[in-house]
DNA sequence: TAGCAGTGTAA
DNA sequence: TTACAC
DNA sequence: GCTA
């Protein structure tokens, strides 16, 4: 055995708030079962706070300090995992970027959201009752956290998070019959924290479940897509082997069409369909991989009659997006490995820190989710003095054509009226051969929490809360929270940090490596 | 059988 | 409006 | 594609 184990310097505090108690368990367990030590009190040496918060103001009132201790990382919940992953202490990415409110009226923004409820209630929106109660608790545990006492150490994460569930909530739902608000399964899932670290038990399904995901992309029916790509997460994340149809009976998201064929793969080894691929796929396939094309257009070049890129370059009438498509067509079917990601990321923060210090710079999307190759980079900057500069976007941009990293322009939507800017474009680092594409937010400090959950992902993740959202009587978007009135008004309730989103919809706040579901 | 996220550009 | 992209 |  190696003479130190990893964790053999970390003293660390676990913040249990907005962590579930079984993952608290394990990171206990992961923790000090490789030499690490989980202290409770800030009397002893800390070298680490383990949290889900992500202000400081949050870190410190549990700790019922004043500052913090020092030489001390605050770290996210991955922190552990990672550092195991990698074998050694992985601070990069984990550790927190603390966010504060510009203003603390948390208090009376949400009641002012409950008193729109009340109004509202007859409308026929009409959350309240076990939603209500989640709102007041959030509230109270967070002014509670903030002033004292959250009694003794760990158990006592906000109740509300311990098992999130459609069931109906019997005890005291009766009353009028109001719309039951539905939790989409996947953000059940995310809510439920199953650190289900086993392996996928059924790959000979879901592999053949991929293809049929693949096969539906180049169709290019949407609805056929999502559905099947939710049935691979749900089938992977199985604790054990399917063994015939009745052990997929119930499973939401797996219908009769797919019981059809789990059925068939457990028979025969495979699905036809799967393997059938009509020739004009090939084509359209080819020309759904051109950026600026999707199915009805590669449809309609098969159509004309084109079947190669060649037919397309020649012939075709494309758009400059498309054209710069076909340029840098093999470029961009090319995944980008984590490790060029990084440096992507440092090379671009730093050009971002020459025209301003302050600004912060982070790289978003895929890669905050921790994958290991990403389709594109996302970066998202932002003024944490307020309003980002007009112009901002421009000097960063001509800052970065300049040094030669980016190559093109792509069309971006413009200002859609706030002071959120998007520029999309196509980037090479020096010293690697292929062209990427890049995707530059500049987002105003006071939307930082909505434009981080957007940016973060990933796309089914945003899906799902903001079909939630909807269901709630809000609306969530890249900007906020926004309650519905009456009359189709919408009034902005949260923006400022992911935690208050989260804390109104009743979703517990967890890093984005958790968010790839 | 309707609904499945929300927003923006290009044509 | 339709198609495509994030 | 699946669900309510
Ligand atoms: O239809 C979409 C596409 C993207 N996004 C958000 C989530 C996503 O994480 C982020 C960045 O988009 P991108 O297309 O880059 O996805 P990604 O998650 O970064 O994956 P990839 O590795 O393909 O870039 O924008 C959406 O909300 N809806
Ligand atoms: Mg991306």
């Amino acid at each position: 055995m190696t003479s130190k184990l990893l964790f053999h310097d970390v003293h660390a505090i676990l913040i249990p708030e907005n962590i579930s108690k079984t993952r608290i368990d394990i990171m206990r367990q992961r923790l000090t079962e490789k030499g690490g030590t989980v202290v409770t009190s800030t009397s002893t040496k800390v070298t680490h706070i383990i949290t889900a918060h992500q202000c400081l103001h949050q870190v410190l009132g549990f700790l019922k300090l004043d500052t913090l201790p020092p030489d001390c990382k605050v770290v996210s919940p991955d922190f552990i995992a990672k550092s195991i992953q990698h074998g050694c202490l992985e601070h990069s990415g984990c550790e927190v970027q603390f966010i504060e409110p510009a203003l603390p009226k948390k208090t009376e923004s949400v009641i002012r959201v409950l008193d729109s409820d009340e109004e509202l209630s007859e409308a026929e929106t009409e959350p309240l009752d076990d939603y209500e109660q989640q709102l007041m608790e959030s509230m109270w545990s967070e002014s509670q956290a903030a002033t004292t006492e959250t009694d003794n150490e760990f158990e006592n994460p906000p109740s509300i998070y311990s098992e999130a569930t459609n069931a109906e909530a019997t005890s005291n739902s009766n009353q009028t019959e109001r719309k039951k608000i539905i939790i989409p399964e996947a953000l059940l899932r995310y809510m439920n924290a199953s650190p289900n670290s086993s392996e996928n038990k059924n790959q000979h399904i879901t592999d053949e479940f991929t293809r049929l995901v693949k096969r539906a992309e180049t169709e290019g029916n949407q609805w056929r897509i999502r559905s099947y790509k939710k049935a691979v997460k749900i089938i992977s994340k199985l604790s054990f082997r399917i063994m015939s149809k009745e052990d997929v009976k119930g499973l939401k998201g797996i219908g009769k069409n797919m019981t059809l064929k789990i059925e068939e793969i457990l028979r025969t080894g495979y699905s036809l369909k799967a393997h059938t691929i009509p020739e004009k796929f090939g084509p359209l396939e080819k020309f759904k991989n051109i950026y600026g094309v999707g199915e009805k257009i590669a449809e309609k070049f098969y159509t004309i009659g084109y079947r190669t890129l060649e037919d397309v370059k020649s012939k075709a009438t494309l758009t400059r997006d498309q054209q710069l498509g076909i340029k840098y067509y093999d470029d961009f079917l090319q995944r980008i490995p984590r490790s060029e990601c990084s440096k992507i990321a440092e090379f671009v923060t730093k050009m971002v820190h020459e025209l301003d210090a302050n600004l912060i710079c982070r790289m978003m999307g895929s890669y905050l989710r921790g994958s290991e190759t990403c389709g594109d980079v996302d970066f998202m900057i932002t003024d944490p003095n307020g309003l980002p500069n007009e112009g901002l976007l421009e000097s960063i941009v001509l800052k970065l054509k300049n040094v030669g990293f980016i190559l093109e322009n792509l069309s971006s939507p413009a200002s859609e009226d706030g002071h959120e800017r998007i520029w999309r474009g196509i980037c090479k680092l020096a010293g690697v051969g292929i062209a990427r594409r890049i995707d530059i937010l500049i987002v105003p400090f006071d939307e930082l929490g909505a434009a981080t959950i957007y940016f973060t992902g990933n796309t089914e993740f945003n899906r799902c809360i903001r079909l939630l959202a909807r269901k709630m009587g809000y609306s969530l978007n890249q900007h906020g929270l926004f309650r519905k009135g009456p009359n189709g008004e919408k009034t902005l309730v949260a923006s400022k940090t992911e935690q208050e989103i989260f804390d109104i919809l009743g979703v517990p706040w967890k890093p984005a490596t958790e968010r790839n579901i």
